[in-house]
RNA sequence: GCGAGGAUGGCGGAAUUGGCAGACGCGCUGGAUUUAGGAUCCAGUCCCGUAAGGGAUGAGGGUUCAAAUCCCUCUCCUCGCACCA
């Protein structure tokens, strides 16, 4: 018989519902902040999700019966694209869909067993959270560090609004996958690159992360090192900064190009008889994807105007090129055609000089046979002052040079940009700032916040610029310097600025005066585990809270550097070998699943199929698998249910010892494996243990022992069950906060153990032994082993291997 | 192109980090029980071989008493960045 998961489940949830069994305890020292990363309210829940809560569960629950104070919460990433998209979808309000979502979502949670502090829930959409979202833009623009600018920037036709750079994949948009096309617009823009130098130096105080996600970031923000060089343009009152890291090869420039967006270039086509065609050029470039302008041939056009080579004051053509780009650096390089592929490339269409100033060891190049550049160091030639100088050592000496005598110097370019924030969308926080004829850009005072999103909006489709834009209630405002009539900002921000602090706010979710009280930031951040599907967020999410987190840092607002101690990166719930969405039709949903076959189940399925940080398939077999370990478990403790023993027994005989060792060796390898997320092998160690309980051949009273550890090594996967066997073995049910078991190192290991007994490294023999022999005793007692002499018997030994409890090879 | 990770039975996956390859589960085979079973229980299950024994961790080579694990060459897969000067 199956036992029954729907009345078990309801008792239990409603029992720790009744007693606020997973209110946030706070005793000194004993902190351990367990996050989840928070979820979208697109829809109910479906199994794709739930792997993210299982593995975050487990995990706290553990933690909170090793005696730690779990704060464990959750919350609601209401704003943004997925749930605006959705809610149009669907033709009705994102507020009312957003809440509809939010429930359904939060009930599954609550039926899955997973142990939050609802207390604490938050809910981003909300104004008594975004007012605080609201509060962090002004820190920021107090700070210098938001600003507007007019930029090209990513605009995607479907959704009618600005991206992040981040939100940009392949030339296309992170939501709805329509192609992404640049617009010159005013946009908000947080300074992102101020810190780009310790967002990407600080990983390396964070051992508890992946080392693939701290990879990921630091190719992202994508330091590198060189030197900024001046260049003047001939006859004309202008000059540029060009950035370099190769100004070792600063004697070889025989051109120089220009980004097609460049503010300079009609300065520099002034009175040039082509400079239509160069507006041609521009016209042309600035209208293809970047995909489009990096698959094409490299082309360019030229300016008509001149440069000089600041170290040796040659002139040099200037082209406009669009395989420049723009956004990084100065927008405008030189060109060494001899060390440079693309420059290469460039030169031998247009028969631009090739001129080479380094020479690898050993070999001769010339330009004339070259086919492609020479991209390595060697010894530098054609480069005055520095001629026979190693180029690696010329890059150090051409900045001295450059620095002391030409303008420009030492230099540090990120490939990283400016956060765009602002969204010509609803379905967002108010970007807080006022417009005023008179006073210009004004801050919105803090006592003001919230502005509100309003909520009688009629059309909120967006077509291109903010709907609130169009509603006057909203838009019209006083000028907090002046007083006369002004305008508000309508664009909303980024949803990724709403969960870059969100972390902060369950620390002290009702504070109506502070974002976060800081008593509760000291006392509870870091967050020592974070848990979530890292890989779609480590350029995103995962370096902006820790840009937020450094930014209210250095204003003094928090006293950590870094979120997030550990973060734990967890692999995708697949089904059919395809990720669970919608869209592809293969999700589980949650409430029914949990109706068939029980929440404790689904908590199983998903955690055995594969290590969490594995991408896992979630299949009918390992139903089978799941239903079949906990009704096992269920018979066995419900037939058993009188001859449970709830403390440790006196072991009686061989037999009552060989079960104790193995349930002791149970619970150290359940414990450590929580410790180590390796929960599949957890549950291989219940099986083990369940399956010597089935056949132990006398129900004795460490038989009645191990049926006791075992539920409570269950409870952290199925927690359900667990505490319903617990209470049927006569104990208090509820297992939540019960110490959790110890080994007993006296039960760890057998008197006599195995040693594997090789003869030239392959296995011949094993031998129980006492732990307490020697290596001469193992040797001894091995060379009168039948199987082993035969071998022995054919030649000499040579040596013999011994590793202590383990093995010995005898070679011959 | 650059960077990161991976490849182990019919399948999902184990292997204390150089020490018994295939834990545990699924599936399969046989048996028991049952009116019946897609339920339950017991046993078996990498390959060749009756056996003794031999061979196996993507392919090939190397180091070692000993290699899934370390080194070299190659093949294939997944992910990240992608004209960053």
């Amino acid at each position: 018989m199956e036992y029954d998961h729907r009345r078990i489940e309801a008792r239990w949830q409603a029992y720790w519902r009744e007693n606020n069994v997973f209110r946030t305890a706070s005793r000194p020292g004993r902190k351990y902040y367990a996050l989840e990363m928070f979820a979208y309210p697109s829809g109910d829940l479906h199994l794709g999700h739930c792997k993210n809560y299982v593995i975050g569960d487990i995990y706290a629950r553990f933690k909170r019966r090793t005696g730690h104070d779990v704060l464990h919460p959750f919350g609601w990433d209401a704003f943004g694209l997925p749930a605006e998209n959705r809610a149009i979808k669907m033709g009705i309000h994102p507020e009312i869909s957003t809440t509809e979502n939010i429930n359904l979502s939060r009930e599954s949670l609550q039926r899955l067993g997973i142990s939050y502090d609802w207390e604490r829930e938050i809910i981003t959409c909300m104004p008594d959270y975004y007012c605080w979202t609201q509060w962090m833009f002004l820190l920021l623009f107090k700070r210098n560090l938001a600003y507007k600018k007019e930029a090209y920037v990513n605009w995607c036709p479907s959704c009618q609004t600005v991206l992040a750079n981040e939100q940009v994949i392949d030339d296309h948009c992170y939501r709805c996958d329509t192609a992404v096309v640049k617009r010159k617009l005013n946009q908000w823009f947080f300074k992102i690159t101020e810190y780009a130098d310790r967002l990407s130096s600080d990983l390396d105080t964070l051992p508890g992360w992946p080392d693939n996600i701290k990879t990921i970031q630091k190719n992202w923000i994508g330091r590198s090192q060189g030197c900024n060089v001046i260049f003047k343009v001939a006859g004309r009152e202008l000059s540029f900064d060009v950035f370099t890291t190769r100004p070792d090869t600063i004697y070889g420039v025989t051109f120089m190009s220009i980004a097609p967006e460049h503010a300079m270039i009609e300065e520099l086509i002034s009175g040039y008889p082509g400079a239509d065609s160069v507006r041609a050029y521009v016209r042309d470039s600035t209208k293809r994807t970047a995909v489009e302008r990096a698959e094409k041939e490299k082309d360019g056009v030229f300016t008509g105007s001149y440069a000089v080579n600041p170290v040796n004051g040659e002139k040099i053509p200037i082209y406009v090129a669009d395989y420049v780009l723009f956004e990084y650096g100065s927008g405008v390089v030189m060109g060494v055609p001899a060390h440079d592929q693309r420059d290469f490339q460039f030169a031998r269409k247009y028969g631009i000089p090739i001129r080479i100033v380094i020479q690898p060891t050993g070999q001769t190049l010339a330009p004339a046979s070259m086919t492609q550049a020479y991209e390595d160091h060697g010894v530098m030639v054609n480069s005055g002052p520095f001629n026979g100088m190693d180029s690696i050592r010329g890059i150090a000496a051409v900045i001295e040079h450059i620095a002391a005598n030409a303008g420009g110097g030492p230099a540090v370019n990120y490939r990283i940009r400016d956060w765009l924030i602002s969204r010509q969308r609803f379905w967002g926080a108010p970007i807080p700032i006022i417009y005023c004829d008179q006073c210009g850009m004004q801050p919105v005072p803090e006592k003001d916040l919230p502005v509100m999103l309003p909520r009688d909006i009629k059309d909120f489709v967006p077509k291109g610029k903010s709907p609130l834009a169009g509603v006057d209630s909203f838009i019209n405002a006083v000028c907090p310097s002046c007083g006369a009539p002004a305008q508000r900002d309508p664009d909303t921000m980024d949803t990724f600025v709403c969960s870059s602090w969100y972390f902060l706010r369950y620390l002290d979710p009702r504070n109506e005066s502070c974002f976060c009280g800081k008593d509760k930031s000291d006392q509870w951040l870091p967050i020592d585990m974070y848990i979530g599907g890292t890989s779609e967020h480590a350029t995103g999410h995962l370096i902006y809270f820790r840009f937020f987190t450094k930014v209210l840092y250095d204003a003094g607002l928090i006293a950590v550097n870094e979120p997030a101690q550990n973060l734990f990166n967890l692999g995708m719930l697949m089904k059919d070998g395809e990720k669970m969405s919608s869209s592809r039709g293969n999700l589980v949903p949650v409430r029914q699943f949990i109706d068939d076959h029980g929440a404790d189940v689904a908590r199983i399925t998903i955690v055995t199929a594969a290590p969490p940080e594995r991408e896992s398939e979630w299949t009918q077999e390992g139903v089978i698998g799941s239903e079949r370990l906990l009704s096992r478990i269920y018979r066995l403790i419900t037939e058993h249910r009188e001859k449970i023993v709830k403390v440790k027994p006196a072991v009686e005989s061989a037999e009552d010892e060989k079960l104790m060792i193995k349930i002791n060796q149970t619970i150290h390898k359940v414990g450590a494996d929580l410790d180590a997320f390796k929960f599949n092998t957890a549950i291989a160690a219940l099986w083990e243990l369940l399956n010597e309980l089935y056949t132990a051949p006398v129900k004795s009273e460490v038989f009645g022992y191990g049926l006791f550890v075992l539920v409570d090594l269950l409870s952290p996967f199925a927690p359900h069950l667990a505490d319903e066997l617990h209470a049927i073995a006569g104990a208090d049910g509820n297992l939540t906060n019960i110490p959790w078991p110890g080994s007993d190192p006296k039960y760890l290991r057998g008197r006599t153990i195995t040693i594997v007994i090789q003869v030239n490294g392959k296995v011949r023999s094993r031998l129980e032994i006492d732990g307490s022999f020697t290596e001469k005793q193992v040797v001894d007692r091995a060379l009168k082993d039948d199987k082993i002499s035969r071998y022995v018997q054919k030649g000499k030994i040579q040596k013999t291997v011994y590793v202590p409890e383990k093995l010995l090879n005898i070679v011959i």
